[in-house]
DNA sequence: GCCAACGTTGGC
DNA sequence: GCCAACGTTGGC
């Protein structure tokens, strides 16, 4: 079981959004490394920390399940779509997305706060800040989960 | 809204 | 395959 970031603007798609559905694909990926990482690595079962970008409280805002492994994303047919990519071949998909089920909110760990832990200084969030599909260490999980306030599950 | 960082495109 | 131009991300 691995651990990852996933990065969503909440004024499109928050961790309420994701508790009101349940469960949603992952959809909009544009990125190849992104990508490369949802179709070859994210796993069944694999622990997600929601991040909320480009917004007030920048930040982890909560958790979730990765409930269904790399799948095409039909948006990048859909000419209606933000997400839609005249370049890619329907018999051969560019872009994919998996789905997440919520498990829980956190008491938001700021950015900020993740900066200034000198523990977290490894993260892929402090030195590749563009990334939107990122791996966690459980080292980082576990004191990112400490920050939040709450104590680890054990396994 | 600015702008630095950085990913992608396309001419050569 | 290089690299300049261009587009996007994302913190502030």
């Amino acid at each position: 079981m691995a651990y990852w970031l996933f990065k969503t603007e909440p004024d499109t798609f928050s961790i309420d959004t994701l508790k009101a559905q349940g469960t949603s694909c992952w959809e909009g990926v544009r990125n190849y490394q992104a990508r490369n990482l949802m179709r070859d690595e994210v796993k069944l079962g694999d622990k997600v920390f929601i991040y909320h970008s480009s917004c007030k409280h920048v930040g982890v805002a909560g958790i979730a399940t990765v409930t269904r492994e790399a799948y095409p994303d039909h948006h990048q047919f859909n000419p209606e779509s933000p997400y839609f990519d005249p370049k890619s071949d329907p018999e051969n998909p560019r872009w994919i997305m998996v789905d997440v089920a919520y498990q829980q909110h956190l008491p938001l760990v700021s950015l900020k706060a993740i900066k200034a832990n000198p523990a977290l200084a490894e993260m892929v969030l402090v030195n590749r800040s563009r990334l939107s599909i990122q791996p966690v260490t459980e080292a980082e999980w576990h004191n990112i989960l400490a920050m939040a306030g709450v104590v680890s599950e054990s396994c």
